[in-house]
DNA sequence: GAAAAACATTGATCTGGATCAAAAAATCAG
DNA sequence: CTGATTTTTTGATCCAGATCAATGTTTTTC
């Protein structure tokens, strides 16, 4: 149950065998079936999930109810709603499973105690940190400079599992356009 | 010249003053003329700045020439390509002084020699990473959830010091419209 | 302080992608 | 396996905001 996580701390921090199993000891499994939400509008997030198995959305919700895709978490990737993990204040975006999903997760509370008391932790979340700015930046940059078909195309070159694994409506979805609009681009290539 | 620098610091991490004075021997003083270039595609960023008087506007260049403006820099606030900074690779954004600007800055490497000495600059750096981030992701949400008008009713409220100071044109490019469509959509409000 | 340059406004037209609608294809539940 | 739901495709129409153009206004420069 802790394997690929453990894989995955010691692939980005230099960690002993006793620190590690410090760590894993905070976390604890969830499975979620299909569409299950596991946090609500409203209030903080008050936990990190890693993915084992299955797949995360992450979206926002519009005033007029509309959802936008903020990003997918498959297996071996790190999820929460950071904007609100960092700041306490209630989340903007919800998250669902796709599919039915085997998590591990840690509580907010548990992920700052190991902070405060693990140095090698503190490196795990500037690395975490580090990624997660870069890709929300990339994300940033595709949207205010690209049309929906090169950002259709960067997408397919950077991430073609994705649209190998997703329904043409959660690729829209993710591109902000309509599942029609992305029917009519590929078809244009 | 490094007063508002130390104010900074000391308003972000617990530090004491020797230490202090260790991270502010690190910054160096830099003068920009109006419409000066402080980096070029294609380097990586080198330098971490901090704004003492005037303001910097960093913005991306899209592949017909044209420019989208990702954030500015106004007196005290740190300004860096923090994809590049972060990464090493080669940035993807221009900052360029929109007026006479006086900065102090430091250098990557001596950035990351401080992080490995210093504990306290690890949580300062983690400070700076946690705002860049939430600030990234309400700027996505902005983008992906809000139509023109809204995205400028936004700024008036959360940023009204950048609608009275900057020019119409800076602002549009800002909002990531033309300045015609800001004009029309301003008289309608 | 006059000429030049940059910026702001307003009008006319254009366009990428949204929305509405309906048929075809795929997936799911019992 | 079969009917029901969901997804995908294609067509018709619409609209927010872009672009082009002209004029007025402010700022810069010498």
């Amino acid at each position: 149950m802790y394997q690929q996580l453990a894989k995955y701390i010691t692939d980005r921090i230099v960690v002993n065998d006793e620190q590690l199993q410090v760590i894993l000891s905070y976390f604890k499994a969830l499975t979620l079936k299909k569409n299950e939400v596991i946090n609500n509008l409203g209030n903080p997030a008050r936990r990190m999930y890693f993915v084992n198995k299955g797949c995360l959305r992450v979206y926002f919700v519009k005033e007029d109810g509309a959802e936008v895709t903020r990003r997918f978490a498959f297996e071996n990737a790190l999820s929460t709603s950071l904007t609100s993990f960092i700041s306490g204040e209630p989340l903007t975006e919800i998250t669902k499973a796709i599919e039915t999903t085997e998590l591990v997760y840690i509580s907010r509370a548990d992920f700052y105690y190991l902070l405060d008391v693990l140095p090698c932790w503190e490196k795990f979340y500037r690395n975490l940190l580090e990624f997660a700015y870069v890709n929300n930046t990339r994300r940033l940059q595709s949207f205010v400079t690209q049309d929906a078909t090169e950002r259709y195309k960067l997408l397919l070159k950077e991430n073609p599992h994705m649209v190998q694994r997703l329904s043409n409506k959660l690729v829209a979805n993710y591109l902000n356009i309509s599942q029609e609009a992305l029917s009519r681009l590929k078809s244009k290539i």
